[in-house]
DNA sequence: GAGGTTAGTGACAGTCGCTGACAATTGACA
DNA sequence: TGTCAATTGTCAGCGACTGTCACTAACCTC
């Protein structure tokens, strides 16, 4: 159904990321050129960009198919749940297929190889943040849109996906500063501070060093009902 | 006590700041080249640069200012009041000393101007959630310390204070895309976002579209003590 | 299957952000 | 006033990125 040329253009481009993030994981991503990219897929630099816009955007091509597949798995989700629930279980319920559409146009050590590349490299990860924000704002229309309220009035869609996105690239980073690289691994990271989101906007950690002075500023949050979760000492890096 | 040297330093920097605001507020961001900037000034190109790493490091000098200051007092503040309340009533304290500490550089209207500009460029957006992170993770090393808990051991300080800087980007988001662009409006909608993170991560939001079913899947945060707020309907931009 | 159409590519020239190296200038201080 | 050190200007060059135009190769039609 693909015509030649079509399928000519997915493979170079194909090739394109793959060759970038070969090169990007072996010498770094600013110490590449763009040059150095076009050289190993024999193409002119020209070409590379049509294909993307940036010498940044081969480095997030994976990403972005994952943040799609994602979203893309909320929006087929059934109604019911809490909105919290609801994204937390869709994290557990695609992140394998995820996995194998990823594994089809570079291997898998290589994309968490290239993540890891990402999160060390400042111009990277600011580009990072700005796609997890343009998804934050996807995620929150759906959310909005699923319990039926109104996106502009109601500031608890932006709100929830802000601090529930906001753990998530804490754990992931945590992750990827970590020595366990494999998916499991994060899977697993992102599974424990999610879990710790409820206790630590609680009103006292209970902890040594929080004095449990009385009523303090300004507004109270809801107390949460367990209110004081001990550290559990989750697995450190 | 400053010498001669000093001062001039401090003037040029100063107007390099002042003139690149302008320009940017005028003409954008991107459309306004360094030559511009250092012709205004008049200064050599690479002078700019010695000043400032990038053209980006110009754009933020005052953001700098400000979480700079807001750190500071966040770690002045003396004990007592659960870490959430800390972070927001330090916003109440700081802000007004900021704004005048920026007064001194640029005329505030400028400064709100370039906030715009940053929030509408997609590169200044970049890297404006870096700094945001970069904030975010010392913040966190501060809580931590306050509350006397482990850092790497117990995820709570960062997860509270991802879940807190997410709300206030989001609310200032919120801000610079409505009208009012005043102090007073975006010190308001900060804190209508605050206060609604605990409503925020409740079970059920209690509004049409939301089927209040059993238990769905996996961990359930603890529900808030004030299960369902209605939307209130916060003054929408 | 020849011939026209169109999409994709390569080559080239040019802009802009940014850096290293070295010379010129200027404030600091004896 | 002369010496030293800090700041600045000049110039040459790299790398990311873009516009333009000619060229090739896949597609479509007759």
């Amino acid at each position: 159904m693909t015509g030649l040329r079509e399928r000519k253009k997915q493979r170079t481009r194909d090739s394109l990321i793959r060759a970038a993030h070969e090169l990007f994981v072996e010498q770094g991503y600013e110490a590449t050129t763009v040059d150095e990219i076009v050289a190993a897929v024999d193409v002119s630099q020209r070409t590379f960009f049509r294909y993307f816009a940036s010498k940044e955007e081969v480095a997030f091509a994976l990403q972005t198919l994952v943040s799609e597949r994602y979203l893309e798995a909320v929006r087929r989700r059934p109604p019911g749940g809490s909105p919290v629930q609801v994204l937390r279980s869709t994290l557990d319920e695609t992140w394998e297929s995820i996995g194998e559409a990823i594994e089809e146009i570079v291997p898998l050590p290589l994309h968490m190889q290239m993540w890891q590349i990402i999160e060390t490299t400042p111009s990277l990860v600011a580009v990072h943040l700005r796609h997890s924000m343009e998804m934050e704002e996807r995620l929150a229309a759906e959310i909005a849109r699923r319990e039926g309220v109104d996106l502009e009035g109601d500031p608890r869609p932006r709100v929830l996906v802000a601090a529930f996105s906001g753990v998530m690239r804490a754990a992931s980073r945590c992750w990827g500063s970590g020595g366990d690289t494999t998916v499991r691994a994060a899977r697993q990271k992102v599974e424990t501070y999610v879990d710790q989101l409820g206790p630590a906007l609680g009103q006292d950690w209970g902890t040594p060093g929080a004095h449990t002075s009385g009523a303090g500023a300004h507004s109270q949050l809801p107390s949460a009902s367990t209110p004081r979760t001990p550290p559990e000492t989750a697995p450190s890096n």
